[in-house]
This record gives C-alpha cells, sequence and structure tokens, in this order.
DNA sequence: GCATTCTGCAA
DNA sequence: TATTGCAGAATGC
C-alpha cells in the first residue's frame, strides 16, 4: 500500500522540489502576464500543443525505450511517495529531451490502474541511467539520484541541475521550479490545490490516477527540458559562473547526495541516558521556578515568563520588542543576581532546549530502513554559497557547553573497527582576510603557524607575543571575528564587556596597524559598488544592493554584507573543493572511508580505526591543498570513537 | 493550518 | 548596532 502524505509536505514538495504542475488538460498552459524583468530574455514561447505519453503497457515501453536509448541527454524526474529521498519509494519516473515532448512511466499505481513492473524498468532503464555519457538533467537531481540509488538505478551522467544553474545565477531568488518556470519561461503553474481539492489535507496515489499522474509529472520533466534550454544560455554569458558550476557546483551535487546517502548513526543509549538525567534536572529546576514565582505558568511562553518578571517580581525590563518585554538570555544574564529565580530561567532553557530540540528529537529520525539519520545537505539556500541542513539540522550541534556537548558524543560510527574522523580548517576566514588583505604582518603571522589572536593581540597592544595576557588575546579575538562581520564599537564593547569609548579605541588601533584590511574591504565595497556584486574567490556573486542609499542604516548593512560575503563564500567555496576531491578519491581508489558530515569548515567521516592515521593524512592534504592561497592553510584532524573526538 | 515572533543552537 | 543558517514553542488569525 502506497503511504499517504500530508498537504504541509506535499507542498513542501511541489515548490521545494519542483515536482508540481498541473493537469495536462486543465493545464496547457500558461497564458499569464509574464512577470519578468527586463534583464531576464525569456525562452521562446512555447507552442500550445503538448505530447505526453503516458508508458503504462510493456509494448508501449518497448517502443519508449528505442528512443531513449537514442538520446545522449535528457531531463529526469522521479516521483514518489514522500518528500524525504532516504523514505520514499518509487511511484514513477518520467522523462524529456525535447520540449513539449515527456513521458511517464508509472510503476506504482492504485489497484486496477495500469502500471509497469518496476523490475522490468529496472532491468532496461538501470543501464541507461547509470552511463556516464549520457547526460542527465534534473531539478533538484539529488533527490532523484537518491531514490534511484534505493530503488538500484544508480544514476550517473548528472549534467545539469536547474535549481543549481540559477543558485549560481542569483542565489537569493527563488528556485523552486513554479517560481522558475513563471519566471524565466513566462510558463504559469496551476496551483496544486486545483489537482487535490482546496479542503484536502491528505493525498494518496490512490486518489490520482496514472493520466492524472502523467500530466504533471510529464510536464515536470517537460519544465525542467526547458528550464535547462534556458540556463543554460545564461551561464554562456556569464563564463565565470559557468566555471563555477561545472567545476563546483554540478560535482558537488552527487558528493551531497553520497553524504546524505550514508547518513550518520548515533548511539541511542547516549541519548537515553542523557534525556532521563535531562528531565529529572528539569523536574527540579521547574518547582524552583513555580516557588520563586509564588505560581504555577508556562516558562516556555516568553510572555508569561515576562509577565511574572516584570510584573510580579518587580524587576526592571531591559529591552522590548515587537510583542512585548524581551526575556532573551542576554537579559536575564543582565537581571541575574536581582531574584533568584533568573538563574533557574536560564538553566531551564537550556536544559529544555537541549532536550526538545537535539537529544529527543535526533533518536525520533534515525530511518527504521538504514538505522541512521539522513539530514539533507541544501545547496541552493544560502546567500554566501555556504550549505545548510535540515531535517534536522546537522550544523547546530551542540559544542560550547560540556552538558551540551556530550550530544556528540552520540555521534558514533556504524561499524565495529571503525572511528569518527573529523577534519576542520583552522581559521580558514581570518586566513582568507590575510590572503586577501595581503597584510604582511599578518601572511608571516600564518606562514609561520602563529596563534593568531595572541599574535595581533602583541601587535595591537605593542607587547612581545610572551606577555599577551589572556584579556588581551580574547579581546583581539573578538575584534578578529567581529572585523569578519563588520562589527562595530557597539557589538564589540558588548561582545567583550568593555566601555564603547574602550571598544572604538581598540578598533581604531586594530585598523591603524591593519590598515590593508580596511583597504581590502574598502576595495570590497566599491567593487560591489561598480559591478553590483559581491564576488568570492571562485567568481560565486551575490548582488548587493542599498550601498548608495541615503539610510545609514541600511547602507552600512550593505557594507557589511560587501565584505562578509567575500570571506564567508570563499571559505565555502574552499571547502566544496576538498570535498569534490575527497570524495573523487574514496570512489575512485574504493577506499573504505564515508563522509558523513559537513559543517562549513569541518568534514566527518567514518574511517577504520586502522587506517585513521592513513587517511587523516591525505584528507588534510586534500583540504589544505584546495585552492593555492598567499597564507597556508591548516587542518586540525581529530579521531575518537564519537564525534567528540574524546576516550 | 499558517504565518509570525521569540528564542537559541552552530560556523 | 555582527554574518550565515534551522528549528521548537507560543501565539494569533
Amino acid at each position: 500500500m502506497l503511504k499517504g502524505f500530508d498537504e504541509p509536505k506535499l507542498g513542501q514538495l511541489f515548490t521545494e522540489l519542483g515536482f508540481s504542475r498541473v493537469l495536462a488538460q486543465l493545464g496547457l498552459v500558461a497564458a499569464q502576464p509574464p512577470s519578468v524583468s527586463l534583464d531576464e530574455p525569456r525562452a521562446e514561447k512555447e507552442s500550445d500543443t503538448k505530447d505526453y505519453q503516458l508508458i503504462d503497457t510493456p509494448a508501449k515501453f518497448e517502443k519508449f525505450l528505442a528512443k531513449l536509448s537514442k538520446q545522449k541527454l535528457f531531463a529526469v524526474d522521479t516521483e514518489t511517495t514522500s518528500v524525504e529521498a532516504m523514505r520514499a519509494d518509487l511511484v514513477g519516473l518520467s522523462f524529456c529531451w525535447e520540449p513539449g515532448k515527456a513521458s511517464y512511466l508509472p510503476v506504482k499505481a492504485p489497484l486496477g490502474a495500469k502500471h509497469l513492473k518496476v523490475e522490468m524498468v529496472r532491468e532496461k532503464l538501470a543501464p541507461i541511467l547509470a552511463d556516464e555519457s549520457v547526460k542527465k538533467i534534473g531539478q533538484n537531481i539529488k533527490y532523484d539520484l537518491l531514490v534511484l540509488r534505493n530503488a538500484q538505478m544508480p544514476i550517473n551522467g548528472v549534467h545539469f541541475d536547474t535549481m543549481v544553474a540559477s543558485y549560481c545565477l542569483d542565489p537569493e531568488r527563488s528556485h523552486s521550479m513554479d517560481r522558475m518556470a513563471a519566471d524565466y519561461l513566462g510558463y504559469e503553474c496551476i496551483p496544486l490545490s486545483s489537482l487535490i481539492g482546496k479542503g484536502k489535507n491528505q493525498l494518496t496515489f490512490d486518489m490520482v490516477d496514472t493520466a492524472a499522474a502523467c500530466d504533471y509529472a510529464a510536464e515536470d520533466a517537460d519544465v525542467t527540458f526547458r528550464l535547462y534550454l534556458y540556463l543554460k544560455e545564461r551561464l554562456e554569458e556569464e563564463l565565470l559562473l559557468k566555471e563555477l558550476f561545472e567545476d563546483v557546483e554540478m560535482p558537488l551535487v552527487a558528493v551531497l547526495a553520497a553524504m546524505e546517502y550514508n547518513g550518520v548513526s548515533l548511539d541511542t543509549r547516549v541519548l537515553r541516558k542523557m534525556s532521563g538525567e535531562i528531565a529529572e534536572t528539569l523536574k527540579t529546576v521547574t518547582e524552583g521556578i513555580y516557588e520563586q514565582a509564588g505560581t504555577v505558568f508556562n516558562i516556555d511562553s516568553p510572555k508569561q515568563l515576562a509577565e511574572i518578571l516584570f510584573d510580579r517580581l518587580g524587576l526592571t525590563p531591559i529591552r522590548v520588542g515587537k510583542t512585548g518585554r524581551s526575556t532573551d538570555a542576554a537579559v536575564l544574564e543582565q537581571l541575574a543576581g536581582q531574584h533568584p529565580v533568573i538563574e533557574l530561567v536560564l538553566q531551564y532553557r537550556m536544559l529544555s532546549k537541549l532536550r526538545t530540540t537535539y537529544v529527543d528529537k535526533l533518536g525520533s529520525l534515525i530511518n527504521p530502513r538504514t538505522g541512521r539519520v539522513h539530514a539533507s545537505f541544501n545547496q541552493t539556500i544560502t546567500a554566501t554559497g555556504r550549505l545548510s541542513s535540515s531535517g534536522p539540522n546537522l550544523q547546530n550541534i551542540p559544542i560550547r557547553t560540556e552538558l551540551g556537548s556530550r550530544v556528540r558524543s552520540a555521534f558514533v560510527p556504524a561499524k565495529e573497527g571503525d572511528c569518527i574522523l573529523s577534519a576542520d580548517y583552522s581559521q580558514i576566514e581570518l586566513r582568507l582576510l590575510a590572503h586577501f588583505s595581503k597584510d604582511e604582518a599578518l601572511l608571516a603571522a600564518f606562514a609561520a603557524d602563529q596563534d593568531i589572536h595572541r599574535f595581533v593581540a602583541s601587535q595591537i597592544f605593542g607587547v612581545p607575543i610572551e606577555e599577551v595576557t589572556h584579556e588581551m588575546r580574547s579581546r583581539s579575538k573578538a575584534v578578529n571575528f567581529g572585523v569578519i562581520y563588520g562589527q562595530g564599537a557597539f557589538g564589540l564593547s558588548r561582545s567583550v564587556g568593555i566601555s564603547q569609548a574602550e571598544a572604538k579605541k581598540f578598533i581604531e588601533d586594530y585598523f591603524a596597524r591593519y590598515s590593508s584590511i580596511r583597504e581590502f574591504m574598502d576595495a570590497c565595497i566599491d567593487r560591489a559598488k561598480q559591478t553590483g556584486y559581491a564576488e568570492t574567490i571562485l567568481h560565486r556573486r551575490r548582488k548587493i544592493s542599498n550601498l548608495s542609499s541615503r539610510n545609514s542604516n541600511k547602507r552600512a548593512q550593505a557594507e557589511r554584507l560587501a565584505v562578509n560575503t567575500v570571506i564567508q563564500g570563499s571559505a565555502a567555496d574552499l571547502i566544496k573543493l576538498a570535498m569534490i576531491a575527497i570524495q573523487g578519491k574514496i570512489e575512485t581508489e574504493c577506499l573504505a572511508v564515508s563522509a558523513v558530515l559537513q559543517v562549513h569548515d569541518e568534514l566527518v567521516f567514518e574511517v577504520p580505526t586502522a587506517e585513521a592515521d592513513t587517511h587523516a593524512e591525505w584528507i588534510a592534504k586534500q583540504m589544505t591543498g584546495a585552492i593555492a592561497l598567499d597564507v597556508p592553510l591548516k587542518v586540525d584532524i581529530s579521531v575518537g570513537p564519537n564525534w567528540l573526538g574524546d576516550k
């Protein structure tokens, strides 16, 4: 029986994965006023005829196959039972290699509806899908890679992802198929509600016959192919972006698919033990809060908590937001000492966050089929070129507190004899800053593998390295990070706990000493003003507007983006190159190494413990050698029985 | 149910 | 008034 799926998920699938569309009989297209800007030339208006074939008998399949096997390039799309690739069952496949013409092959259908046997489809299609020389096009093709790999039909020759192409051209716009079809092709898609009905919140494949499925599945492949034709030309006009797309982003698709397919293994005993301990402490803390407050209330409600703190207990509000007086951690820390309940609330917040978001949640996300957690590593979300992670987000697992970091100790290798190897770039963004600014002192400090924060402190405070105090170092560290984000005196004073005047002086001293950094920042801003873009080391672009705004807040914000995007985006470029190189070596040499996580400047692998040193060496080498800069790159390696690396 | 707000976790 | 994200809980429509 096919699994039903609920509308939020389906809706998400339809917009995000471009699964959408309308019945062709309704949908013959589009005549909508094109909502496109003038600088986005549109593909030719499509013809009114659509030729969508339902391939639901062996005879039709044979004829289809004869045509498909002559193609060296086509769009492929899968229909499935779930939005989560690793939980999805294959329902059907669609193909397109000529605009307006597409085919849908159902391999699952409601009782009584004709469909192809998946075994037959697999036998005939697998060689074509696996053929590296046959180029595949898709919209979010990573999803199809995972679904088809799980259906024993692995894909090679991943050639063009329309979502990724759009992301390269303009990372901040929407890359949903609907939006792109509307903007790039002038093709307006009929909303999903017209297919399943507005009141419905559940859709099973019982409710959609194969003819209806064909209409939108084939259309997805058709639209994907037409988006390909359009986006290919757009990239042709921007050769540096084309290079980024072909040499980095497209190769990365399969790397991310492999990482998602691998998933990560969790020691549920660790999580269960933590959950019990936290629950117990939480009970005590909750009771304490009620007692101190003199009443029972919902501690999770900022509104109710504010009433308790500021009305009932008479504490002074520190900050007000849109809907009321803030009770966030910064506020509570300022109030600490004024009432014993504050400390308890802070503790409650920490424990509650830990349990609900991490300890209890992660265990519930273990895939019953693989026994592992398979997050998505999203390639087309961030404005800067970083990846993001969702379902769950494995890029924000706690580490800064002792208790929180215990969550990381639940991330373990699945196989006896394996260990977790984590490799992280040391000070990648500061190294890039040194590289871009060409500051002689910083370059020399990195070349000599100095403690960079200590070194900067020594220069700013004018004392020998040995005489740098902990306080001097930590202030320099804060300003080093602050520079990357464009932090001002206010922010620095807050993060270091000094007066704004002191912070201002410190920043002035910093830029007096590192004038080349100021020059680099100004150059970023000037360039963005000139070209309209911030550009990374691999020529990734992000549009920057408001650099000439009369609103000084907007202008300052734009200036921060113009600088930060170059640094953050270049760091993202670097690790992407490393990931591609590393996965390439894993596959060509059939190494017993699995990439399982990427956390912006860190890569996590499962490797045989006996081979850990060997792998550490070449992995670090690939990472440090990803791009030759004017500074050496450094990678720190940690090897252990879990992600914490301890024991 | 959906969108918004507040809150807090990471690099 | 420091960048980039994801997500849980509450809240109001």
